[in-house]
DNA sequence: GTACGAGTTATTTTT
DNA sequence: TAACTCGTAC
């Protein structure tokens, strides 16, 4: 059971008294260089505390030496403070520099973790208290989803009408705010066609028959076993003497429930957190939580962290100007003693190709120095954007210039196809009553078994009331399933036996286990016969895979670990600017922030708004207040006039949020290709950011008034999508030697030769290459 | 069992 | 537009 031995976190209770007088007054080195905020924060330890931090106040660090104050001072040993947040990446930084505040490694602290690890720990040593046995799976969402479609099906319900999806984030969404099946108020009794409540108390049955949990239960189970069993929660109010959370602003109800029952005995707990920074909403993270935290814990310490170590005082101000809109604040100013550097640089473009161009040339520029205040390595440098869609134009552009780039989020290696096969596969063999990993790899790789065949294991296991790998064994032996299909299902289950027995033998490593286990069932020969160009990746991931057994005693433990550490762990040498969604930007900084697409209807997203009203849009405010925050020298935000949404041409406003950005500290740019900027000031009425963007932007142009005045009919020339239309017609003819062109794959570069409608091209990047015109576009640079 | 074509549908994501 | 899912035809 990875890193959790059973006793360890419980063991060598010394009475308090006598340690903490063996801890007299020892020296204090690590709070050294804590400002007065922050010294508060660490030296107030008993009772509940608010530390309300900013962002890059150096909340980790006072959290930290927080922890080491209280081992300091005897408060409490390292197995009695809970320490919780939300990833595993905060867990494992915050490890890491305890250890490094103490100088060496303690002997661990068990309980610092994410909420979900902590909980699978505490589940494990009381499952049976809600009908589980210690030893249950964890199903990740791709699991869920597959158990609930087979409950969607049976009961005759229309699951392209209304998808398992659909139900699954329902259902998370009951168990984000602690809610069992018979405590679903009657108001979401509608919820999936007014089959919600009935499908999931069905599913939490289902769940309970294959000893199996999702990750809501976790907090769940948890919450439950506390409410009902006082004997089990006060051993471990006792036990955890303090407690500390991270994000606290994330917290969805189940794990506010979880704390407040862990706390209410002694009431030393800290949280830390920032009302201003809470984005996650709409996964079920309730702000109200923080911003009640007064009165939930009566006589709470608030404590404010407001100094700023990482902006200019410039970036600081257009960010707390933009978060002043909202109401319902606990409120904080951020400030520094940093000097001045550059405003916040504001710009508009066309459309958002041009966005993408213009962006390019700017990280180039500041790669050299020519551009900001110092040369920088790509590796400063972020883009940040609303939605992942918008990754697209800067990938594109990229790629053409040959400009390193890489992009953080997206799937992670835990959740790619060919390591959920594999993992399937290794979790029927050490446990073959996992019959959701046996349905995954039953005909992975193809055994010709179709539905029919698979309908008959299912049918078998059900009639002898054993699992699915145990049906499938007594449907060979029945010759149930004829064929090549009952051949190669013998085979499969024969050798997931094989495999079992192997495991438990020692004379092998749980790596050679993975390679045979891999070998044998024919999974590795799958992607060795598949000539798809991701193959190759796949069988490298594979090879990861196994390499990763090693940091585990056996297969148990790896698969325990990855349940919940679903980490991707991407550290290539090379200097790369960084793109990714304002979401996973949380928690990062960089000395150069792009913050592109800022459109009403993009940044703040219109669902947002139209989904959760003011609510929404204060959550949007905060991810602004997020994005503008993660800059350390250099903040640009951006918009285009233009963008291609669903293949169609919008023209959209400027955010709303750019009105409320402070003039003093925007410095309003002047986008390229317009013919020396301005064109007459703006409609009257219309000042501040307004005007200046007005004035030095497409939307004075005479462009924009055209595509404005016309705006009900189809304007005459959209941009691109036009330039492309002219040359098309114009293909054969309209190339001449030597003409600097462009194209989508290749580049720049210019015509070397022509053969008809086949140009010979000598592209900057990519060298000489033959090309049909039609793909090639002239550039001629003229604006609209 | 696969391959292809029609039809659908477009946030944010951790555990 | 593009990516994905589903159903049908081979």
């Amino acid at each position: 059971m990875s890193d959790f031995d059973e006793m360890d976190a419980f063991e060598g209770a010394v009475p308090l008294s006598q340690r903490a007088m063996a801890a007299a007054t020892p020296p204090t080195p690590y709070l050294d260089g804590l400002n007065p905020a922050q010294r508060a924060a660490v030296e107030q330890m008993d009772g509940p505390v608010l530390m309300l931090a900013g962002a890059g106040t150096g909340k980790t660090r006072a959290l930290t030496a927080r922890i080491v104050h209280l081992l300091a001072r005897g408060k409490a040993r390292p197995n009695e403070i809970l320490a919780v947040t939300f990833t595993n990446k905060a867990a494992r930084e915050m490890k890491n520099r305890v250890g490094g505040m103490l100088g060496q490694q303690i002997e661990g602290m068990p309980w610092l973790g994410t909420f979900h690890s902590i909980c699978v720990k505490l589940l494990r040593r009381h499952a049976e208290l809600v009908g589980l046995k210690s030893n249950f799976t964890i199903l990740d969402t791709d699991d869920q989803v597959r158990l609930l479609k087979q409950l969607v099906q049976a009961a005759g319900i229309d699951d392209k009408r209304w998808p398992a999806r659909m139900l699954a984030s329902i259902i998370d969404d009951w168990k984000n705010r602690a809610l069992v099946p018979g405590k679903v108020p009657t108001a979401d009794a509608g919820a999936y066609n007014h089959k919600g409540i009935e499908l999931y108390a069905q599913y939490q049955t289902r769940l309970m028959e294959l000893n199996a949990v999702d990750f809501g239960d976790l907090l769940l189970h948890m919450v439950t076993i506390f409410q009902t069993h006082d004997d089990v929660l006060q051993q471990y109010q006792r036990w955890f003497r303090y407690i500390l959370v991270d994000e606290y602003q994330d917290t969805n109800v189940a794990q506010y429930l979880w704390l407040r029952l862990l706390a209410s005995g002694h009431k030393n707990i800290c949280c830390v957190g920032d009302d201003d920074q809470s984005i996650y909403g709409w996964r079920g993270a309730e702000v109200g939580n923080i911003l009640r935290f007064e009165k939930d814990f009566p006589g709470a310490h608030v404590v404010r962290l407001e100094q700023n170590y990482r902006s200019t005082p410039h970036i600081l101000a257009a960010a707390s100007g933009v978060i002043r809109g909202n109401t319902n604040r606990l409120g904080k100013e951020l400030w520094t003693d940093a000097q001045d550097g550059e405003k916040v640089r504001l710009i508009g473009h066309w459309d958002g190709e041009e966005e993408a161009r213009w962006i390019g040339e700017e990280i180039e520029a500041a790669q050299k120095g020519t551009r900001g205040v110092r040369p920088m390595s790509l590796d400063e440098m972020a883009i940040l954007v609303r939605a992942s869609h918008q990754m697209r134009a800067f990938e594109d552009r990229f790629l053409t210039i040959g400009l390193p780039y890489r992009v953080i989020g997206g799937p992670r290696f835990y959740e790619r196809m060919e390591i959920r096969d594999a993992m399937a596969y290794f979790r029927v063999v050490t446990s073959p009553e996992d019959d959701l990993a046996f349905e995954r790899i039953v005909n992975t790789p193809k055994r010709g078994l179709g539905d029919k065949a698979q309908q008959t294991i299912q049918t078998t296991a059900r009639a002898n009331g054993v699992s699915l790998v145990e049906g499938a064994r007594l449907a060979v032996q029945a010759g149930l399933i004829k064929g090549k299909g009952g051949a190669a299902l013998g085979e499969l289950v024969e050798g997931i036996a094989r495999w079992g027995r192997m495991a438990g033998d020692t004379g092998m490593t749980h790596m050679e286990l993975a390679e045979i286990i891999l070998d044998e069932s024919g999974y590795t020969t799958m992607w060795q016969n598949d000539k798809t160009p991701e193959a190759p990746g796949r069988l490298e991931n594979l090879k990861e895979l196994v390499k990763a057994l090693e940091e585990f005693e056996n297969l148990q433990g790896f698969l325990e670990h990855v349940s919940l550490v679903m980490d991707n762990s991407s550290d290539d040498a090379e200097a790369k600017v960084s793109i990714m969604t304002l979401h996973a930007a949380k928690g990062l900084e960089f000395p150069m922030v792009f913050l592109p697409g800022w459109e009403d209807g993009l940044f703040p997203s219109q669902r947002s708004m139209d989904e959760s009203g003011v609510k929404g849009l204060e959550e949007e405010r905060r991810l602004a207040y997020v994005g503008i925050t993660r800059a350390e020298e250099v903040c640009t935000i951006s918009f285009a006039g233009n963008r291609r949404v669903f293949g169609q041409w919008q023209s959209s406003l400027p955010s709303r949020f750019i009105d409320e950005l402070p003039e003093e500290h925007v410095d309003v740019m002047t986008p390229p290709g317009l013919y020396g900027g301005g064109y007459g000031a703006a409609s009257p009425g219309v000042s501040g950011i307004e005007q200046r963007v007005a004035e030095a932007n497409v939307y004075n142009s005479p462009g924009w008034k055209r595509m404005q005045s016309r705006s009900s009919e189809r304007p005459v020339r959209q941009p691109s999508e036009a330039r492309n239309t002219v040359i098309d017609l114009n293909a054969v003819s309209s190339f001449t030697m030597g003409e600097r062109v462009f194209h989508q794959k290749f580049g720049y570069g210019a015509i070397v030769g022509i053969e008809g409608d086949k140009l010979e091209i000598a592209f900057e990047k990519a060298g000489v290459k033959k090309v049909v015109s039609r793909f090639v576009t002239g550039c001629d640079d003229i604006p609209f």
